[in-house]
DNA sequence: AAGATTCTCCAAAACGTTTTGGGAGTCAAG
DNA sequence: CTTGACTCCCAAAACGTTTTGGAGAATCTT
C-alpha cells in the first residue's frame, strides 16, 4: 500500500535515509533503523518490485521453457524439481517464471523473449538436443543458463545431466551377464542428447561383448514410440530376448507389444526414469534413475553461482544412473 | 540491447513517438510508424519488461502456489495445466510464476509477499481448504484471484472445481444399484473442501438409499493414507463390499490393503483423478474425473477476465465428474 | 484571409526504487 | 583556530517506459 516516499514523510526522514535503512546500511545511526524498521513493519511495507528492477538493472526472474509437446514434458517429478528450485531460488530473491512453448512459436523465440525484453536474469532449459540452438543463443548473448541434459556445444555451459551412457552400458553387461545375447535397444529421438548417450551406452556395451547392433530401433519417446518401436524388433528373424528401453513410457509400450506376441512375457525388459506407474506394470518395470537428492536445489545452485559468474566448467554436474531393481529385467534368457 | 532512446536517435525522433509509432497510436503517421517499426525490427527492439511494469502500474505476472508437502502437489496433469495456463496468459502478456511455500512460511506469507511487492497482478490458488485464509487475505485485498476448488468463504469468488458430490453420489448409487449394500468410503482430510465435498456426496447416497453412514475412514491424501484407512474399515465386524475413495493415490493404498486380506480382492472399489497409473494397477482402477478439457486455459481466461474486473458470480465453474470403468468396480455385491 | 480543424510530432512528468556524491554537524588532534 | 576524521543524513540523478498536454504546420471552412 504504501511506498517509499510516504513512508519517509511520515517519518521526517528522507526516501535515501529510509531505503538505506531497510537495507541495513551502516551510515544509518542504530536508533534510525530501528525506528524506520518499526514503521515499516507497522504500516506492512514492500518495497515495489518493478520499481527495484528497473532501478537495479534485475529481473529477479528465472525463466524455465516448458516443451509443450504432451507427454514430453518429463517424468512426474519434474514438478516437484521445479518446486524445489523455485523454492530455492526464492530464498535469493529470485521468482521461476515457466515458460510453455506454444505451437506456433519455437523455444528460442521465446527465450529472445524473456532475454531481449530483459525478463529474466537467468534461463533453465530442458530436453535439450545435441546441437541445441536455444543454447547457442544463449551464449551468443552472454545470458547465464543451466540445462537439463548436456549437448554437444563446442562451448562449455553448465549443465545437470544423468550419465546415461553408463547407465545403459551397465544395463546392457548386466543382459549380457545373465546370459542375454541378443539384446535390442529402443532408442528415443536422437536429436535429443539423452537418447543418443543412452543409444551409445548400449552400443559401446553390446561392441565390448562383441555382439551386433542392428537390433535397435527408434521411436518417439512415448508409449505409443515404445510399442511400435517393440513390434518393429519382434518382427525380426532372430529376435531380441531383452529389451534395454530409452525412458519407461516406452518401455511401457515395448510391454504392451511384448503381451500381444506369442511368448513375449518372456522377454526381459528394462527402463529409465523410474515412473511411479512402473510399479504397477505387469510384470513391474525394472527401471533406473539419476542418484542425486533434492535436483531441483542443484539446479538453483547452479543459477545462482552462473548468475555470480562462476565459470562453466565449474558448474557442470553429471550424476551416475543407479538401477531399479524390480522384475521386468529377469526373464530367462534363453527363451524367445 | 537497444533501448527507446538510442532506437530515437538514430531515427531522429522523439521518444514519444517512436513508442506511440511501436504501440500502433494514430498520431503517428503511417510513414513513420513503419519507418520505425522496421528500425525497432533490425535492432530486434523489445521494451524493458522492468520499465514498463513500473510506468504502467502492472506486474504482467501471476503467481500459483505449490503446496510443498510432497505427494500434495496433485495429480500429473496438473503441470500440463499449468503449462497450458501460462500459454494461455503469455499470449496476453502475462507470465506465470510458480512459488512453492517453503516448509517454514505459510501460504499466507507467500500470498502476502507477492500481493504487498506488487509482484503479482492475480492469484491461482490450489488445493483450497473449506475455510482458506489466503482467500480472505486475497479478499481483503481486492486482488483478483481463482481458485482450483471451491471454499466457504461468505464472500463469492472465482473458481474451477469438479461437482465432487454429485460424482460421488452418483458413485455411490452406482455401488447400489449392483447390489452393494455395505459401502464404504475413504475419507480425504476434511479441511480440504474437495474431500469433505466428496464425503459429502458419498453419505448423500448413504442416506438416500437408507444405509448406514459408519463405514468411513479419513486419512492422508496418500497412499499411505488409503492403505491406513481401508485396514480401519477392514476391521470392522461387517466389512464393507465396495469402497469409494476419495483420490486414486488413497485408492491405490486401499488396493495395497485389500491384497493382505482374505478374500479383499472380492472387494469393489472406486478412486478420483485419473491418475495415469491406475491404468495399471491390479486390478486396472476405476476412477472419476473432471470433465472439460483444457482446464489451463480455462484458468488463464477467469484470471484475464477477474483482472478486467468482471464480477466473482460470473467467474466459477462448476465441471460434471465422469465415471471411468475400468475393472475395479466390477466385483460381486455378495461377496466378503 | 481569418479561423477552425486535422495531422504529426514532442517535452516533460510521472512510476518507486537505489545509488552517487556530497553536506552539515561533532569531536579529537595538531 | 584549523584540520581531519567520523557520523548521520539528504538532494538529485539515474533506470526505461508510457502518457499527458500541448505546439507547430498543413489543410479545410467560411
Amino acid at each position: 500500500m504504501a511506498n517509499l516516499k510516504q513512508l519517509a514523510q511520515s517519518l521526517g526522514l528522507s526516501i535515501t535515509t529510509v531505503s538505506r535503512a531497510l537495507d541495513g546500511y551502516a551510515d544509518v545511526s542504530a536508533a534510525t533503523r530501528e525506528r524506520v524498521r518499526e514503521a515499516a513493519d507497522k504500516v506492512g511495507y514492500r518495497p515495489n518490485a518493478s520499481a527495484r528492477r528497473l532501478r537495479r538493472q534485475r529481473a529477479e526472474l528465472v525463466a524455465v521453457t516448458l516443451p509443450s509437446d504432451p507427454g514430453h514434458i518429463g517424468p512426474p517429478h519434474f514438478l516437484d524439481m521445479l518446486s524445489g528450485c523455485a523454492e530455492h531460488l526464492a530464498a535469493a530473491g529470485l521468482n521461476l517464471v515457466i515458460a510453455p512453448v506454444p505451437r506456433c512459436e519455437s523455444e528460442l523465440d521465446i527465450c529472445r523473449r524473456f532475454v531481449d525484453g530483459r525478463r529474466v536474469d537467468a534461463m533453465l532449459l530442458v530436453r535439450t538436443k545435441r546441437k541445441d540452438e536455444r543454447v547457442e543463443f544463449l551464449q551468443s548473448r552472454g545470458i547465464p543458463f543451466v540445462t537439463n541434459g548436456r549437448t554437444e556445444s563446442l562451448l562449455p555451459h553448465p549443465y545437470i545431466d544423468g550419465d546415461g551412457f553408463a547407465g545403459f552400458r551397465a544395463a546392457t553387461l548386466r543382459f549380457h551377464a545373465a546370459g542375454h545375447r541378443r539384446i535390442g535397444h529402443i532408442a528415443g529421438p536422437q536429436e535429443y542428447y539423452f537418447a543418443h548417450d543412452r543409444c551409445r551406452g548400449w552400443r559401446a556395451a553390446m561392441e565390448e561383448c562383441g555382439l551386433a547392433t542392428d537390433l535397435c530401433a527408434e521411436g518417439a519417446p512415448l508409449e505409443q514410440g515404445g510399442y511400435l518401436a517393440a513390434l518393429e524388433l519382434l518382427r525380426q528373424p532372430s529376435r531380441p530376448t531383452a529389451l534395454v528401453c530409452a525412458t519407461d513410457e516406452m518401455a511401457i509400450g515395448a510391454l504392451r507389444a511384448l503381451r500381444e506376441v506369442d511368448g513375449g512375457n518372456q522377454i526381459s525388459i528394462v527402463g529409465h526414469d523410474d515412473l511411479p506407474m512402473g510399479a504397477f506394470t505387469s510384470p513391474p518395470l525394472s527401471t533406473m534413475r539419476m542418484t542425486g537428492e533434492n535436483l531441483g536445489a542443484s539446479f538453483a545452485s547452479l543459477l545462482l553461482r552462473a548468475i555470480a559468474g562462476e565459470p562453466a566448467e565449474e558448474l557442470q554436474e553429471l550424476h551416475a544412473i543407479e538401477f531399479v531393481d524390480r522384475d521386468s529385467h529377469r526373464r530367462p534368457a534363453k527363451a524367445a
